[in-house]
DNA sequence: ATTGTATATCGCAAATATACGATAAGTAAT
DNA sequence: ATTACTTATCGTATATTTGCGATATACAAT
């Protein structure tokens, strides 16, 4: 990117690419999988269900951290991750802006091209 | 990526990640909103639309063209793109796994950590 | 205090993504 | 055939992402 120019792009098309990127690689949805899939919360066998050093998880739990889907602290030996539903869902809302577009189209499920 | 790991994770999981990778970006959410809304397809007003140059443009275009998100053709003049609901529906099925997960797990929507 | 265990962070190398000017390629009209 | 117009592609510069070894940090148990 020579410029940042994302300020040209509306605030929720922003966000949207932000929550994109967030899942945009399969660790990351692969982490959002086990997660989800426990009820309690779920410590470093995370490392264990992954083809990836310990280094390299913790960074992609960094970055969902970052963005808010994922809440995360460490207690003495074990840690404790788990998804943040609140904006997990903001965010699938978010998303179902284009589902609602889909639908709106859906006569034209053949399309013109 | 020193080495491809790709092939560790499971293929839906690859799947949704490519998908997120390819509107995991401003203007391509931008492109999408734009022929979401166009009922008959639409050319080269997108270009118009958007705070980048053609041929970047272009370049976002040619990627959520390779995905299969979206159709094109040029004929004279005008070009014609539109979204291939097919594909796209079919991805958002896909979304849907984490929705129901979300879902499932709406009880406990104050998470433990 | 020392050891063991779990996790995070640093520093680097390699791979990808992004942007754009220049240019090519195609069509329509003159 | 030339011009005007639209879109794609090439080449290149820069930024970001990814991965991992090495190391730091923090706690628990001995």
């Amino acid at each position: 990117m020579a410029t940042n120019r994302k300020m040209d792009f509306l605030a929720d098309e922003i966000a949207l690419a932000d929550f994109a990127k967030a899942i945009a690689h399969p660790a990351r949805i692969a982490i959002l999988k086990i997660l989800a899939q426990q009820k309690s919360c779920i410590c470093g066998e995370i490392v264990e269900g992954l083809p990836l050093a310990q280094a390299t998880v913790s960074q992609h739990l960094k970055e969902l951290k970052s963005i808010g889907l994922i809440k995360g602290s460490i207690e003495g030996k074990t840690s404790c991750y788990c998804i943040d539903w609140e904006v997990f869902n903001q965010f699938v809302r978010q998303f179902g802006v284009f589902a609602d577009l889909a639908k709106n189209a859906s006569g034209q499920t053949q399309s013109c091209c």
